[in-house]
DNA sequence: CTCGAATGCCTAGCGCTGCTAGGATCAAGC
DNA sequence: GCTTGATCCTAGCAGCGCTAGGCATTCGAG
């Protein structure tokens, strides 16, 4: 039995590997450098190999995905955690967010730019994708204001935070005013 | 001279053909199947010739972007034209600019999605792009609240648009709500 | 201990991509 | 009538995602 268990491990690692130089990868190059070739070659194997653990690059992208949602719930929850005012809440939450982007931009890509296989606001949506948005809500809830419910208003916040993360990083939008952006958005859409 | 007037004629006509082409093909089967093989076939003329209009496909994208951009000002301001008082324009262009976005999934990804290869927010932003945007800035600099700058203002504004534009398309948000998230957008964003 | 089965991995290759070099064809100008 | 230049095509390059087929190695049964 042992001698399964350490494959199965080293199967496991092996995978994780992937995962972890397509990241790498996308992060120095771009997605567009993540080659299956160039993959292969970093983890020093053959091509066929990815294929084995995963259906296509596809799915690889998903798996960066997943393990950046993670990242970003974490990265939200110790942002906000430090603010005892909602209205500092939402704003740490909101740079928590867009500082994510900047300097993940690979990662937010697979979560939210590329099609990386995964089903949203569905049932059958991952569990990490599921928490990140609780992350949001957990924050945003509570300043959805009256008769407005706080899934709708999460996904209103979200999507213009994603607006602005993806709009200044293609270059739609300059950089210089970010700070004064978010504090618009924080003002205007959070009820005190 | 008028052989060359003609010749030329037929060089811009032909130049039209692979733009409208290229969208028409965009919009039916999304822009991955935007070949030049394919393009060039549907033209019925060979792969070189699209490079002696465009410098590669990307200009080509670029081309179908600025169409869009004229477009989708023409959408918006007939959109608002129609409205009088200050929210309520505010929410016709809301909609406007998600149902061009909806109908012209193609040619939206061309202006906000892809590379196009043309610049934005600069002093050699096309026309097209910054009209567009004035489209925008025309309705929404009215309602932009005291102390705060109209260009900032749409900005945050038209990024909350393309943040749900983008992410109901990608299957993101679900499209049931999406009535009620301009109306949450428009009601918190605008200041009457 | 031996031998067939199963596993793990690689080489090679398919059909596709964007893009380009080089040659054929044809019209314009002297 | 010949040359020159523009126009367009065939053919091909390197690289892409992905897969078929075969070679070793390891495992389990007799």
């Amino acid at each position: 039995m042992s001698v399964q268990e350490r494959k199965q491990r080293e199967r496991a690692d092996r995978e994780r590997l992937i995962v972890a130089t397509a990241r790498e990868l996308a992060e120095q190059q771009g997605w567009d450098a993540v080659t299956t070739r160039r993959l292969a070659e970093r983890i020093e194997y053959s091509q066929p190999v990815l294929y084995s653990h995963f259906r296509g690059k596809r799915e690889i992208i998903g798996a960066v995905a997943l393990e950046g949602a993670s990242e970003m719930a974490v990265a939200m929850r110790s942002a906000t955690a430090a603010a005892s005012a909602p209205r500092e809440r939402v704003a740490a939450l909101a740079r928590a967010y867009l500082d994510f982007a900047d300097r993940n931009p690979a990662v937010y890509d697979a979560l939210f730019q590329l099609d990386g296989g995964l089903t949203y606001a569905q049932e059958d949506t991952p569990e990490q994708l599921k928490d990140a948005f609780a992350a949001l809500m957990e924050t945003l809830g509570e300043v959805a204001g009256d008769g407005v419910e706080p899934e709708l208003f999460t996904e209103v916040f979200w999507a213009s935070l994603h607006g602005v993360a993806t709009l200044t990083r293609s270059g739609r939008l300059l950089p210089e005013d970010a700070e004064r952006r978010i504090e618009l958005l924080v003002d205007r859409l959070a009820v005190i």
